[in-house]
Formats: structure tokens, sequence, C-alpha cells
DNA sequence: AATTTATTTGGGAAATCTTCCCAAGCCGCC
DNA sequence: GGCGGCTTGGGAAGATTTCCCAAATAAATT
């Protein structure tokens, strides 16, 4: 113990050999130590009431449910986590969802190795480090003057619905409309976000982060 | 040389860092070798004009517009190269078009690392190595009996331009039909298919891999 | 407290789209 | 020639969407 404290790095990631790889690299760092691994979010969750460590290193696409649930639950439990995302999408409406929930950063697998290293080492430093492809999409996507962001409250209600599949009909149901009126909110948000038919509404919530 | 004949390998997948892991896994088998790395599909194609390999493992989600267009220019200049597919997507439909295209295999990151090697081996031998969880999925797939497989020729052409968001009008349109004709092929296909809106309709071709 | 202002809710009426039924034209096949 | 399947669209009924507008409620301001 004469090193200076080592950063400790819990790895989780469905896919075996790609955590192999991941450790490799980045015990090639001497300030860094692997010290735990999961392959599922709940794996993940019920390894943190054992073991602590500075940061948890965390795929989002994995299989039960989730990275985006396993995230949330985790975070709920220990606030103070961090947690750095580190997936293959570059979408930058995953991201921002990801650093909404408060992930610190958001790292994707097309970094190079040491761009991945040094995140580590921000997130440490109390950074958000966020994947450079994603920088300037994502303050886009905050950006105030999105078409979204003068829809009513209720009008955005109804637009996460619609853009999930759900019928004007179920949604009056749901919400206890006149089907008349659930009409009506999808036409102002037609109107309003200036798309014409269920599926660019669709394409509109996905590009934007409003649905998955 | 005095070792049997190795398997050589190559390995195409853009993250550099799993890769490395692939790698690794790949030659603690004394028979395998790995003769070359690629990033990209378009690298890849490159590269095998320099340097054959019995077998060429291939991720499919990569920039550059993507592992499907590299695995039909490769097979098309060399018909008879062995492609593995080693995709993150569980997805039936995705390893239907690729192995449509004419990959030998296709395997997901969630296999455990020996079921790799071993479908490797498998393709050499002439078999086509399958990830276990898509079987059922795939033959499901190619099931004559599927609900999209009694439309017409001209419905099913409709049915891909609707679910990849096309308008009535524009179908029409670009197929010099009368709105009204477009109308009632939406209404048949729907019927046959059982969906009944847009979304569901999209949805449908998605599963199905009818549209991407 | 009184008055604006924004939001939620839905009706009426017209326009548009969808559905269902049906028929004519076309092509290939026995 | 006749049969069967495919393509094309009309007619009419029904459903949905749009546009306009207004009452009820909540929130904000003075």
């Amino acid at each position: 113990m004469t090193h200076p404290q080592k950063t400790s790095v819990i790895l989780v990631d469905d896919h075996a050999v790609v955590r192999a790889g991941y450790k490799r690299y980045i015990e090639l760092d001497e300030r860094l130590s692997v010290v735990g691994e999961a392959s599922t979010g709940e794996e993940a969750y019920a390894l943190l009431e054992h073991l602590s460590a500075d940061v948890v290193v965390m795929d989002l696409s994995m299989p039960g449910q989730g990275g985006f649930e396993s995230l949330r639950r985790i975070l709920n439990r220990y606030p103070q986590q961090k947690v750095l995302i580190f997936s293959m999408h570059e979408n930058a409406s995953i991201a921002n969802q990801a650093l909404r929930l408060g992930a610190v950063g958001y790292l994707t697998k097309s970094m190079a190795p040491d761009q991945i290293i040094a995140a580590i080492h921000d997130a440490m430093r109390g950074e958000k480090p966020v994947a450079p492809e994603l920088k300037s999409a994502l303050e886009e996507l905050n950006a105030p003057e999105l078409p979204h962001h003068d829809l009513l409250p209720r009008e955005f209600e109804v637009l996460v619905m619609l853009a999930s599949g759900d019928s004007i009909d179920s949604i009056s149901t749901r919400l206890h409309l006149s089907p008349k009126t659930a009409s009506n909110y999808q036409a102002n948000i037609r109107k309003k976000l200036g798309v014409s038919s269920a599926l660019e509404l669709q394409r509109y919530a996905k590009d934007h982060g409003l649905v998955s």
C-alpha cells in the first residue's frame, strides 16, 4: 500500500468476451483496478451490496429489462455511485436519457481505448465525460427551441403514448378523455411538430429521445 | 510446419477493444490463428485482396454503411469465402438476412466463448453454425405459413413502402395508381396481416425482416 | 379579491381516409 | 375458349381527422 490509492472499477457487460477485452485494457493503467464484473444489471446491483467501487462502467444493452432500468435502480439505491455508461449506441437521445438519469458520463465503444481510460480518470475528478461524437448532438437535444418544447403538458403526454403505438381509443380510455379530445390533441401535436402521419410522429419522438 | 494446417481467421469489428478480446480467446485454441484484423467492412474487403483466410469473423454493425453491404460485396467478389457473422443482435430477421446473403453462420456476442470457437470449426467442416437462441425463430421466419406469405406481389410491394413510412399518396404517385387503389391495398394488407394501424404494420414488417 | 392568461376538455361540421363489396381488364394455362 | 388469379379502381357507408370555437378549470398577476 505504498501506492497512491487506486481507482476501483466494476465492469458490467453481458458479453464475457468483451468484458475480458476491457479488463485487460483498463488494467494496463497502474492507477486502475477492476474489482468486480457483472453480466447483467441485476447482477451489478447485487454486487454493489457486497462490494463498493469508485466507478461502475456499464453497457446499456443487456438482457433482462435493460440497462436503463438497472441504472435507475442503482442510482436510486446508491445516489453517489459514479456510473459511466459505455454503450455501442452512438445515439444522442439514448445518451441524453442516461445522463438525465444520473450517469456521470457516456462513452461509446468506438472511442479509442486510451480515451476510455482518460474518461474514467475524468469522472474521478468530478467531470462528466461524454463521447466527443455526441457532444454537439446532445447540446442540440437540450436546446430550448425544439418544436416539442412548446407542447402543452397534456399534449406531451399524448405524444408519448401515440409514439409508443397506442391508438386514439386506448389513449382516450386510459386518460379518461373523449376520443374526440384525444383526436384533437393528436391534430395539435402533429401541427406543432410538423408531421403528418403516425410513423413520422414516431420517428420524431425516437429521434428526440421521447420514447425508446 | 509439422503441425496440421491451422485455420486462419480474419477479425472484423469496429471496436479495437472488442477485437483484442476476441483475438485472445480465439488464439487460445492451437488450431486457430488470427491472420488479420479490420475495423470496417471496407477495410476487410481491401484486406482480402492481399490476404486470404479460411474464415472471416465479422460484426454487422459498423460505421460506413454497415455490415450488410460489406457482406454483399465481399461475397460478390469472393463467393467461396466463409464469412461468420458475429453480431450483438439477437434478432432472427437480421440473422435471416445475413444468411440469405450467404454468410455461413450467425453467432451472437452472448454465446459462450467456447461455442464461438466451436462454431469456427463447424464452419470449416461445412456446417452452418447458428446461435442456438435464434434457431427456432429462424425456422419460424422461413415457415411458409406466415401471414405475409399470402400477400399478392403488388400487396407486398405496397406493404414494404407503407412500412418504410411512405404515405398512401406518395405510394400511389410512385406506383402510378389511384389513391383509391393504394388505399384498397392497404386495407387488404392490414386484414391479411391482422394489424390495424400504421405502427403495428411497421412493427410486423420489422419483426419479419421486411424492412430495416 | 379581481382579472387576466394558459390549459384542459369536447362539440359541430366539413374534409379526408378507410373499409367493404364488387366488377372490369388482363394474363397465363389447360 | 374458358377458368382462375392478379391488378386496378369505383361506389357507398363508416370512421377518423381537421379546423374552429367555447365552456370550465387552474395558475399567475396586479
